[in-house]
DNA sequence: GTTAGTGTATTAGTAGAGTAATACACTAAA
DNA sequence: TTTAGTGTATTACTCTACTAATACACTAAC
């Protein structure tokens, strides 16, 4: 079940992209699983064949999904570990953000685990852990 | 010394915007120091007078910098306990959205300081502290 | 009050992103 | 081989962000 919102300033394809890529993460979607077809998608959301195939393309393109010939788009079957070297990417590159904030303003090191401790407290999942 | 690229997909006003902040942040620009006026600026990018002034405006309305009226525009000379505050505010958003990650993928508390702690090692400014 | 310097308003042109209408080409399955 | 389903290509429209040309209004200093 995706939904757009069309009064949204983020495109359309875009939302799409968002909402399939959670649903993966949230594990509603499961690897080699089916998606709707683009022209079944486009008719639901009431939205040009294109629009949805700029989403399938992009999605492909991050090796989201995949496509079989004449049959459709199906889920990835990623491994764990590279979802999870993926996140760490990601986390790493904000983390370098940081540190170049951090610099900028000399802020210390213990300052920032401070900040993160603090961060991780106040994070609605996290709050089991203790540091 | 204002620089920017023409040939960048970045718009002209946000390139001079963020030149004009790092200069704060590096100490290049300091408090009440007097910019190029928008004129000034314009001839020596070769750009739009109203290009230079949507900049000044935006990083008025950021309080980067204020207005003498007729006289030209200079370095707000916020307290570095604003500045500080400020740049803490936006570590904590960085990383709220690492806690969201790691959350979505069930990486550990432990694993995320691992990451930290390897990001601080390898930042070129950081390598002298220790955790 | 004049002047030379500020920033600002108005209007218009350009380029790009996003979306749609429509027609096309391919594949699987009967 | 037909059919109903896939994704794709072409073309065009619209909207917005960005920039520019030009003219305006205000202020400080003489």
């Amino acid at each position: 079940m995706i939904r757009v919102d069309e009064s949204s300033p983020v495109p359309i394809y875009q939302q799409i992209v968002e909402e399939v890529k959670r649903a993966v993460l949230t594990g509603v979607f499961g690897p080699d699983q089916r998606l709707p077809s683009i022209r079944e998608l486009a008719l639901e959301l009431k939205v040009n064949p294109n629009t949805v195939a700029k989403a399938y393309q992009e999605m492909e393109a991050q090796r989201v999904i995949y496509f079989r010939r004449g049959q459709g788009a199906y889920i990835s079957p990623r491994s764990e570990e590279e979802r999870v070297q993926e996140a760490q990417r990601e986390i790493s590159r904000l983390f370098r953000q940081v540190l170049d904030i951090a610099h900028s303003l000399r802020l210390s090191r213990s300052r920032l685990n401070d900040l993160f401790r603090q961060a991780a407290q106040e994070h609605p999942d996290m709050k089991e852990e203790k540091p």
